[in-house]
RNA sequence: GCCGCAAUAGCUCAGCUGGUAGAGCACAUCAUUCGUAAUGAUGGGGUCGGGGGUUCGAAUCCCUCUUGCGGCACCA
């Protein structure tokens, strides 16, 4: 006998082996009917499992949270049966769910592409309206090698022999069509309903190898209901909207071109929105104790061959061509460590010097995989925010969670209060001692505990000269970037020869924390310009407001107002064309401008201003000296907001 | 870098199976002085991403390069 017990907490004995589909039935016919799966102690599981243990049971229903899952992966399934009926020979891979959807790898000499797709959903419906059950079967190893070879299906061979002994090779079929995995699934095809779509198709690596076969990857997308699948779909059509790139273009910030892959045109509104971000992070760590400095673009690639990075990243790096006069090569700085520690080393350091904090707004040109060009989000040519600071081993702790904390509060201040920290550990492919990897990983680790944030391991992740931590934001499709970072590093300062005097007059190889907090600032920017949509808050915003007449008869009190502004130092311009207001405030709200100062015959009368704010409709008349106390104040960073509230 | 798709006016796009390029917005000029998301008229603007080929003839077909887009891989 077997104890079940139920979320009501009641508790009854079965023979052992009874499935969960006979329980159901057992229950209410009505249950089983809408029952499409079921979690054992939390697990899904198949509803016709059978239950060989004590277990707390739940039956989910089709529009239970957690089914969503099996309905994506059960559309995938669906997706296989029905590019393998309308192309036989193509072979199945893998076809897992992802966020927000599934997809399934394809292994065909043609590729699928994006006009297939009607042809593949109509014949998905097929197999969703002939409602076959899904049946598991436990074959032998041999068995099911025997029969995938046959089928021709030979990465499901491999995947076979990829599976741990011992572990069972699980076999679902729907109708006549079968397919290897691990399961679970729901009753039947039918319950998959009509809330997918197929969204796009790409090229993958077989198990993610460059070397491997490439795989035709379609990708779709699948929901309970359709209200959802239309919520969902619109949600992306909103997220397009807020794409950076578009507006770049369309609030005239930056542009790129093909002559200059990868590296951004800054235009007048953008570069001061960059140097807004730029001033925020110098006073924040200036106010830290960093040192700011400004080292070479082009060094003797000696000094790389001499860091390591040559080795590992040559392919990446960009090189000057030797010349007649002077024939080194130079490299075009793709990292600033090299240089902080030249530094560093100039002049006799002593321990009382530490820790030795050096920042740099470095700009470094790196040769990205062309494929992995991404608007102002991976370009070859950024700006670092970076920092080296110099230490003793105590430090190290201390140090890093400094540094994460300043991280986490500046990220605040720009409304990210949700970021994911990732700890990297000792990559395959590195430099230095196990022994100190073992010392910068505990240290790294201790900071990270101490800050009491949640964080993920990515295992093997790490830099090659030492471990990380990643602080990964968001943008507005649900991509992650890595922006802020901490690492430490016990190996470069020794390869380039830096020590300092500690207390006891010997030469010691000091410990060097490498830091950035927005990580590249085009990066961020682009990150940002998502995150408000282009609503940028007042500080930020390159034109702060713009003060609009209505007719000319105010002209002359709208240079009064535009002169009152810029005396409080606020980003402001003038708008006296003779145009009607309407056109106006459509042109600006387009633009983006945070808040419109209309003046007309009675503003200029009543020494005021009506202000309209970008997104609202609303108008507020306020006289002209306060209107402008108002954005005065609003326009101020926050950090500089604090400084000045403590005060 | 790999797989696929794309590139036509500043922007968004039309241009069917090859027959010499079009719209809206933007821009310029003129008129309009108007109370919170588009006033009207007129006008200028394109080696159809670059190069090569097929053809009597190429924006259109083929090859190639460049750049971009979506994934994959990469990311000090």
């Amino acid at each position: 006998m077997v104890a079940v017990t139920f979320p009501d907490g009641a508790r009854r004995d079965y023979p052992d082996g009874i499935t969960g589909l006979d329980i159901a039935k057992g229950i209410s016919p009505s249950l089983a009917k809408r029952t499409v799966a079921m979690a054992l102690d939390g697990a899904l599981a198949d509803l016709t499992d059978r239950i060989e243990r004590d277990a707390r049971i739940e039956f989910l229903a089709r529009d239970d949270k957690r089914a969503l899952e099996l309905i994506r992966h059960d559309c995938a399934h669906v997706l296989a049966e029905a590019v393998q009926t309308l192309w036989p020979g193509t072979q199945v891979t893998i076809g897992p769910v992802i966020e927000n959807g599934f997809y399934y790898d394809f292994a065909r000499n043609e590729p699928f592409t994006p006009e297939d797709f009607p042809a593949i959903e109509a014949k998905m419906c097929e197999i969703v309206a002939r409602d076959r059950p899904f049946t598991k079967e436990v074959w032998a190893r041999d068995q099911a090698k025997r029969v995938f070879r046959d089928k021709g299906e030979l990465f499901k061979v491999e995947l076979i022999d990829a599976i741990a002994p011992g572990e069972p090779i699980k076999i679902y079929k729907q109708g006549d069509w079968f397919d290897l995995c691990r399961g679970p699934h729901m009753t039947s095809t039918g319950k998959v309903g009509a809330a997918f779509k197929l969204m796009r198709t790409a090229g993958a690596y077989w198990r993610g190898d460059p070397r491997n076969p490439t795989l035709s990857r379609i990708y779709g997308t699948a929901w309970a209901s359709e209200a959802e699948l239309g919520a969902y779909l619109k949600q992306i059509e909103e997220a397009e909207k807020r794409d950076h790139r578009r507006l770049g273009r369309e609030m005239d910030l930056f542009h790129f071109q093909e002559e200059a892959p990868g590296s951004v045109f800054w235009h007048p509104k953008g570069w001061t929105l960059f140097q807004m971000l730029e001033n925020y992070i110098r006073r924040r760590q200036s106010a830290a104790g960093y040192m700011e400095v400004n080292a070479p673009q082009l060094m003797d690639s000696s000094l790389w061959v001499a860091s390591g990075h040559m080795e590992t990243f040559r392919d990446a790096m960009f090189f000057t061509q030797p010349r007649e006069e002077d024939e080194r090569t130079f490299v075009i700085k793709p990292m600033n460590c090299p240089g902080h520690i030249q530094i560093f080393k100039n002049g006799l350091k002593s321990y009382r010097d530490l820790p030795f904090k050096l920042a740099e707004f470095g700009k470094v040109h790196r040769f990205e995989p062309s494929g992995a060009l991404h608007g102002l989000l991976r370009v070859r040519a950024f700006t670092q925010d970076d920092a080296h600071v110099f230490i003793t081993e105590d430090q190290i702790a201390a140090e890093c969670l400094a540094m994460n904390d300043l991280i986490l509060s500046i990220y605040e201040d720009f409304g990210f209060p949700d970021v994911t920290i990732k700890f990297s550990d000792r990559p395959d492919k590195r430099i230095g001692a196990d022994e100190a990897w073992d010392k910068a990983e505990a240290a790294l680790m201790a900071a990270l505990e101490a800050s009491r944030r949640p964080w993920t391991l990515n295992k093997g992740e790490g830099a090659f000269y030492g471990p990380k931590l990643e602080y990964v934001l968001r943008d507005a499709i649900g991509r992650d970037w890595q922006c802020g970072t901490v690492q430490v590093d016990l190996n470069m300062p020794g390869r380039l020869g830096a020590f300092y005097i500690d207390d006891h007059s010997d030469k010691v190889v000091p410990v060097m924390l490498h830091r950035a907090m927005f990580g590249s600032l085009e990066r961020f920017a682009g990150i940002m310009i998502e995150h408000y949509a282009g609503h940028l808050p007042l500080w930020l915003a390159p034109v702060q407001c713009v003060v609009a007449t209505i007719t000319s008869d105010a002209d002359d009190y709208a240079r009064q107002v535009v002169a009152g502004a810029l005396r409080l130092g606020l980003r402001v311009e003038g708008d006296l064309r003779n145009e009607k207001i309407n056109y106006k405030v459509r042109e600006h709200s387009l633009a983006k401008v945070p808040a419109l100062l209309v003046v007309g015959k009675k503003e200029a009368a009543e020494r005021a201003v009506s202000i309209r704010r970008l997104g609202s409709q609303q108008q507020t008349v306020l006289p002209l000296a306060q209107a402008l106390a108002m954005l005065g104040h609003e326009a101020v960073a926050p950090d500089v907001k604090r400084l000045k509230e403590a005060a």
